[in-house]
RNA sequence: GCGCAGGUGGCGGAGUGGUCAAUCGCAAUUGGCUGUAAACCAAUCGCCCUAUGGGCUACGGGGGUUCAAAUCCCUCCCUGCGCA
């Protein structure tokens, strides 16, 4: 019998944090982060990350686990989480994954295994270089049947699949339909998307005030650099222009209302592919707990 | 009132007689993703259809020149700047 998880899914802003408090109250679970940028320590205004207070005694883990100046990936992520889901189930809590990476959510849920190759930094700056093209006709050399599937525009992508066929000799067929360690309900939070863009706007203003500017400087002052506050995106990447003085604030706002509106899309787009997520309205508690209870009590 | 500049698709902004339903950017919509996933990448984007082709309506309004106009001429309306 496998044991049972559940994942709070959908996209920022929806109120999954929230939610998934009110669910490990209820049931006893402890809650595992599925977000890729609040793993960083002093990402906190920024991502949005929940506070202690908030938190309400429930344990939160894989939050704070790394430093920004170094990247994160999902194969740290997927261990660290097995890991913690694996410690939870040993104190008899219920794991609830949330967040809203969607990949990060389907690496532990769907226990999907990636190629045992690590990142190559120096092969990577060197392959930067080169074009789509020329990577795709290089990909092509080293593993003919990847580069023919692979979006022959995406450098990144490009890079690492030449990356791991330079190490393996070609690269690994995807390991689809690899059975998962857990019986896992997924519970998608929806409210609508003219909602969902109210929120967006309200929260950045609430994120504003709470002192988000001040975050983003004081990180700079410690050594995380421009181009590395580009990389991780959003709030972070338009804070950075605007510490440089290369936008106005009112510019950064309204480049981040919609910046984040089409994360928000780009999120959904991933989680629709998931036919298996239960999608509600984070209003409708009782409804919630009932599927839930449901699910808990299921045998597997 | 005179002078100058200009009015182009949701917005910004090209084009200045034919190859223009109109470069490009933004927004919008949809989608992709094999260790960067808040990153990265793509498709669509006037309307209609028997849809790798065809039809219709469009470049402020109206009229004209021409085989052919967003592009030339006339006129009207509007906007900005300058002079009154």
């Amino acid at each position: 019998m496998k044991p049972k998880i559940i994942a709070i899914v959908g996209p920022t802003a929806s109120g999954k944090s929230d939610l998934a408090v009110q669910i490990a109250k209820k049931f006893g679970g402890e809650i595992i982060s599925a977000d890729s940028r609040q793993v960083y320590k002093g990402l906190n205004i920024g991502t949005g990350k929940i506070t202690k207070k908030e938190m309400q005694g429930v344990p939160h883990h894989l939050l704070d686990v790394a430093n920004p100046k170094n990247k994160f990936s999902v194969d740290i992520y997927k261990s660290l989480a097995d890991k913690a889901i694996e410690n939870i189930l040993s104190r008899n809590k219920i794991p609830i994954l949330c967040g809203g990476t969607g990949f990060y959510v389907d690496a532990v849920a769907k226990n999907i295994i990636l190629p045992d190759v690590p990142p190559n930094p120096i092969l990577r700056t060197k392959l930067e270089e080169l074009s789509a093209e020329k990577l795709c006709a290089m990909l092509t050399k080293l593993d003919p049947r990847r580069a023919k599937e692979i979006d022959p525009k995406n450098k990144v992508r490009l890079i690492r699949a030449i990356e791991i066929a330079k190490s393996l000799g070609h690269v690994p067929h995807l390991d689809v339909g690899r059975p998962s360690k857990y019986n896992v309900l997924y519970i998608g939070v929806w409210r609508g998307s003219d909602y969902l863009k109210a929120r967006i706007k309200a929260r950045l203003e609430s994120r504003i005030k709470a002192g988000m500017i001040n975050e983003a400087k004081k990180l700079h002052g410690k050594g995380l650099s421009w181009k590395r506050m580009h990389e991780l995106g959003l709030e972070y990447r338009y804070l950075a222009l605007y510490l440089q003085n290369k936008i106005t604030k009112s510019e950064m706002i309204e480049k981040l209302n919609t910046e984040i509106w089409h994360y928000a899309k780009r999120q959904m787009t991933w989680f629709k592919k998931n036919k298996e997520i239960v999608w509600m309205d984070p209003k409708k508690e009782s409804q919630i707990f009932k599927t839930i209870q449901d699910f808990l009590k299921r045998a597997m």
